[in-house]
DNA sequence: TAGATTGTTAATCGATTAACAATC
DNA sequence: TAGATTGTTAATCGATTAACAATC
């Protein structure tokens, strides 16, 4: 029932979709069309949510309102998720402004670092001492945590946040952090993405030569 | 070839993790260790360069200098590549700021906006008018850009970049974009990957308990 | 040389898709 | 009813891994 990652992101996903399609004023929605929305095949859809106990009607397809429930409830978004962000750089700042993760029920509490000048306590979201975070963490029993310090710290601001009961990091250093086996790591690089498209379209500009001859 | 996203984020992965191993003084390293270091197997680190035609020696491991080099040369590395940031807004914004890019080789060289109040020449990096776009892209042959406008205005957004020529477009809005077999879209969805996480952190606090009994 | 590591093949694994019976 | 869509099984596809001969 766990699924794999990729599973959990779809699901993100047909939500989305599944909220856009309601905006427009639809109440039904059939497998074949949210396939499209989201750029998958039926068959995945169905897969899925026949993965979750999602079932629909047969020929009357998915009531979007009980899907969109379902599916909120499968991602926890039913109750407001407390999360804190650990380093308050160029990125922290500017995910700390990030209005999307309110909208979408994330709510970063706290924010720390190491920086004294960085120490805020009364900007919208608190910036304290890294040192105050164990206990912060622990008091507040907060399992997820936004990592966005410098590649060098990484690994050592981690291991505190591990030892402070943090079960979930979204890291965005270009690192593999060394975990244990209860706490998840999900790497988001931006830099890495980049160079990604850049080597899909240079090669895609190299090949279109050869094919026009 | 060409291969798939997952094994050229890899190759992005081992040369970052090469470059920390020469900082350290490495000079030689076997598969085995960055293998430990990116966290894949070293079967799949043998394999990904010999589909690059990368070869070792039987014994004496890889060259790292040699290594970053021809992985940098496979990537796109070896020269500035300039970039184009559309949507100025709070994510933008903080990603002109970002300094990571321009560490890696990579130059967000204009920004645009639809918005005239955030227009701003003398910035670091200029913020032109959307309207302005397609000719800049066009006469300075640009071929990726970063797409950080509101999820309304993606699609529309998108077409306009199509038509200017854009081949590649990270794209940061939760929206699947119906693009053409030679525009490539990475899709970047900070929202989706902290739901994942705290999909995942969730199910496993549930089942840790059956685990102890 | 003996031992260790690469390079590559074949086996495994898992995810996606096609297909179709069930059924509304 | 006839037709269309779901739910699920089996087939396909592709990526990862194990294993080992080649060889330094």
């Amino acid at each position: 029932m766990i699924s794999n990652k990729n599973c959990i992101i779809r699901l993100s996903r047909y939500k989305n979709a599944l909220v856009r399609f309601k905006t427009l004023g639809f109440v039904k929605i059939f497998s074949e069309y949210l396939a499209d929305a989201v750029g998958v095949t039926s068959a995945q859809v169905r897969k899925d949510f026949s993965l979750f106990g999602i079932s629909g009607n047969k020929r009357g397809g998915y009531q979007i309102d009980a899907l969109i429930t379902k599916l909120n409830s499968i991602l926890g978004k039913n109750e407001v998720q407390n999360v804190v962000l650990v380093g308050a750089g160029q990125l922290g700042s500017a995910l700390m402004r990030y209005n999307t993760f309110e909208k979408e029920g994330i709510k970063i509490i706290a924010a720390f670092d190491i920086d004294p000048s960085k120490i805020n306590l009364k900007s919208p979201i608190p910036i304290l001492s890294l040192a105050e975070a164990a206990l912060f963490i622990e008091t507040n029993s907060i399992k997820i945590a936004i990592l966005t310090v410098p590649d060098m710290a990484a690994q050592q601001t981690f291991d505190i946040l591990i030892r402070a009961g943090i079960k979930g990091v979204l890291n965005f250093a270009p690192i593999e952090l060394k975990t244990s086996s209860d706490c998840i790591v999900n790497n988001v690089n931006l830099a890495v993405e980049l160079e990604n498209l850049i080597y899909f379209v240079n090669v895609t500009a190299k090949e279109a030569p050869l094919i026009k001859i």
